[in-house]
DNA sequence: AGCACGCCGACT
DNA sequence: GTCGGCGTGCTC
């Protein structure tokens, strides 16, 4: 029946006989498409869109979930079975998140159900933090039995009360209310006067938007500077009517991109609609929380450390629209929000946007998708655009904004290169930190500014080499060097967590003087100590940050000024503000650059640039010193002089040339498996398929395809983990071409047992 | 993915 | 003779 339509004749309706139900599901296998089944009369009333259902799947009708993506009455050409159970008293997903998933699936190449079961957190499909309750109701009046039964005191007692409520009672609070114990409320019940009802409370109290302190809560917004009421003007507009209308809002460090953030959410807020704002995990610091929550009633913060109850809390606070803000890493995309007015991705450019695990999702990318879908506008802000997103701006794609001045006119920090060729240690051997850089930190503090410096690379030496073989240790799973951390006298490798004790003598040769060259941030850190023994050193990477609240009690001491240096990997290159740091130092800005990766270039810029953006805060200014062995190169050049423009025109000219993106799309195909021969046989045969798919893909296809195919060829790390890796790279003007060429060569030549294919669209991580 | 079916090799 | 390897195809 259409929704709202009553019928002329209910009674017709009767008679029209049992209406079959039906249903659609998709389980968390890599299928493509959704299962009919039909709905038991039992369930008709529970089934819905968005839930959970139990059903018989497989040769063997095993009992698998899956999610209902659609219901129905009209009757599958095909036999079907049955659903077993609903699982969910409420929908976990809303018919935008379901769009939006199918999209991924298609896009991503993966399965509508593994899409949804991953979107949706585990402490939501536990429902964990909630419990069963049971409520009490009256039946309406017109169902109740005629005559009326007689009832006793007691009863008569509970019946009122009932009477009196607005809502179902929960049972318990029922028969306290009514001075009772059970049995009058189950009597009730039996004679057809009242009603059991299934509900769910939450179990935990959630914290509580976490009620910042006075001083910053509700804090007035300062006024807009020239430029920022130029975006303004542009922006506001957008807010105030439906329409997809995606802005790159280019600001340099420092330039107030946060108020902007902030104005349109409170616009968007004010009309009763909710804000998405998607930020790295890495900046999701108590600063950046305390700006929104300052701001915004109802801020829920999604961070990847929250229990699954504690999640789960959140995700029902959202559906329920009890949020008006959700701040959030990559999977706050997902957040069930009913009625999304603005989604803001703050750092667009930053790679951790990009999921590395099934489905492989960029959320900067599924963000403008779902703003496509709800119809509505979405800001993209950086420093340093991705050159994706800044190739959309110049084609018109995206509407381009600009802060290209820094609040209250701060010039950004002049920043110096330092050869390492040239400006060396007097002793000849090889330093942290070069003459001219530890003069400069002498300086700025001795003048009582304070000195950030970064070395992208944690432990303690990067390398352990046998002067007499020259046998490097590496990690016996991978084809990497191991990483000394001497904190914990320990060698690792950085990428499969594999550790073993330091070896004595050279496991080669059986020299005793091994030694532990390349230089980590331990390293760093007691060079410093000894340069500087009268400075107060701390250290920040993800081995001295392991303990929860440690972030935050650097950073305050920090702050404070108890701390003079701090250093650390890119950890510190992102979002902190502190006024009194007039000097940064950046140790070695090539250590990304000479990666097998399209992107080293662009990495090496934004970094350079983030860190950069550290100082010159406050009213005092600053400088930043970079130690290179090329300063010539574009990506440090360009960096140097804060010109993002020549830069990102640079790299396009060369991303045109080699056919990268953002002019052609990419896919990446990772053949893996711990046999050598059978995973090299499988890559030869599925590079044997691309011919005929290419060719029938072109012949399906109204338009041409054209498409480059670059393997089989050894990964740029070949063995990970104890796998032999193999991989291509698919590149095409179109991506619907790569789609479809994969989609035909692929189900064709399935990996044999022991070998794993993944597809990765997209890709960023490309070792 | 997971499972059943089915077709070939080395064991009680 | 059968147990069990894995390639192949299907799942409402």
């Amino acid at each position: 029946m259409p929704h709202g339509a009553l019928p002329l004749f209910p009674e017709a309706v009767e008679i029209a006989g049992p209406v079959h139900l039906f249903c659609e599901v998709v389980f968390d296998r890599p299928l493509d498409h959704a299962y009919s089944y039909g709905v038991p009369e039992s369930l008709r009333d529970e089934v819905a869109v968005g839930k959970r259902v139990v059903a018989p799947f497989g040769r063997g009708d095993r009992q698998t979930t899956g999610f209902c993506v659609g219901v129905g009455n009209e009757a599958p050409s095909r036999e079907v079975k049955a659903i077993a159970q609903v699982l969910d008293d409420e929908p976990l997903l809303t018919p935008q998140l379901l769009r939006l998933t199918r999209w991924m699936a298609d896009y991503y190449m993966c399965g509508w159900g593994q899409v949804l079961n991953a979107i949706v957190p585990a402490g939501v499909k536990q429902q964990a933090g909630t419990r069963a309750i049971i409520l009490i109701e009256l039946v309406p009046e017109m169902l109740r039995p005629n005559p009326p039964p007689t009832l006793t005191a007691r009863q008569q007692g509970v019946f009122d009360i009932l009477a009196q409520q607005t809502d179902p009672v929960e049972v318990h609070r029922l028969a306290s209310l009514a001075k009772c114990g059970a049995a009058p409320i189950r009597v009730l019940i039996d004679k057809g006067l009242a009603q059991r009802k299934k509900g769910r409370i939450e179990n935990v109290e959630l914290e509580e938007p976490a009620t910042p302190d006075q001083s910053t809560r509700r804090s007035t917004a300062p006024t807009l500077t020239p430029d920022q009421l130029n975006v303004w003007a542009q922006l506001e507009p957008a807010l105030r009517e439906p329409g997809f209308k995606p802005f790159l809002l280019r600001g340099v460090t420092g330039s107030g991109k946060t108020e902007l953030y902030l104005r349109a959410i409170e616009e968007v807020v004010r009309q009763g609609k909710e804000a998405l704002v998607l930020v790295p995990e890495i900046s999701l610091t108590p600063q950046t929380i305390a700006a929104f929550q300052g701001r915004c009633e109802r801020v829920a913060v999604l961070h990847s450390h929250l229990q699954s109850a504690e999640r789960g809390g959140h995700w029902r606070r959202i559906a329920t629209g009890n949020v008006q803000v959700v701040v959030g890493a990559r999977s706050a995309i997902f957040a069930p929000t009913r009625n999304l007015g603005l989604i803001v991705v703050d750092e667009e450019h930053e790679g951790s946007f990009k999921q590395e695990a099934t489905p492989r999702y960029h959320g900067r990318d599924v963000a403008v998708m779902r703003a496509h879908l709800e119809n509505i506008p979405i800001i993209l802000g950086s420093a340093t655009p991705s050159l994706e997103s800044w190739h959309n701006a110049q084609r018109g794609q995206y509407t381009l904004l600009t802060l290209p001045k820094r609040v209250e006119d701060r010039p950004l920090p002049h920043v110096q290169l330092i050869d390492l060729r040239h400006d060396v240690h007097p002793d000849r051997r090889l330093h942290g930190l070069s003459p001219s850089l530890e003069r400069a930190m002498d300086k700025a503090l001795e003048q009582g500014g304070q000195v950030i410096l970064l070395l992208n690379r944690r432990g303690f030496s990067t390398y352990i080499h046998c002067p007499a073989c020259g046998h490097v240790e590496q990690c016996r799973f991978c084809d990497l060097a191991l990483t000394f951390h001497r904190d914990r006298n320990i060698c690792m490798c950085h990428y499969c967590g594999y550790e073993t004790p330091p070896a004595e003598r050279c496991p080669d040769c059986g020299q005793a003087q091994v030694k532990y060259q390349g230089m980590g941030t331990e390293k760093l850190e007691i060079e410093i100590k000894s340069k500087f023994p009268s400075k107060e050193v701390r250290r920040m990477d993800s081995d001295s940050m392991r303990r929860p609240g440690s972030h935050r009690r650097v950073l305050e001491a920090f702050r404070s000024g108890e701390t003079h240096i701090l250093l650390g990997t890119q950890m510190i290159a992102k979002g902190l503000d502190f006024p009194n740091v007039t000097l940064v130092g950046v140790i070695n800005a090539d250590l990304g650059l000479h990666r097998p990766d399209f992107r080293s270039g662009e990495r090496t810029f934004q970094l350079l640039a983030q860190v950069a953006g550290r100082t010159g805060r406050g009213p005092r200014g600053g400088r930043v010193l970079v130690q290179t062995f090329s300063p010539e190169h574009p990506s440090i050049a360009l960096a140097a002089v804060h010109d993002y423009l020549r830069f990102a025109e640079a790299e396009l000219t060369t991303r045109r040339q080699h056919n990268y993106p953002p002019y052609q799309r990419l896919i990446r195909l990772v053949i893996r498996g711990r046999d050598q021969e059978a995973a090299g046989a499988y890559a030869d045969r599925l590079a044997a398929a691309f011919g005929p798919a290419v060719e029938a893909a072109q012949k399906a296809s109204s338009e041409p395809g054209e498409l480059r195919i670059l393997g089989p060829a050894e990964a740029p790390v070949f063995r990970l983990k104890g796998y032999c890796r193999y991989h291509f790279q698919l590149q095409s003007s179109s991506s619907a071409f790569l789609h479809q060429v994969l989609r035909l060569a692929t189900p064709a030549v399935r990996p044999p047992k022991g070998v794993e294919l993944t597809i990765d669209i997209d890709p960023h991580d490309m070792l």
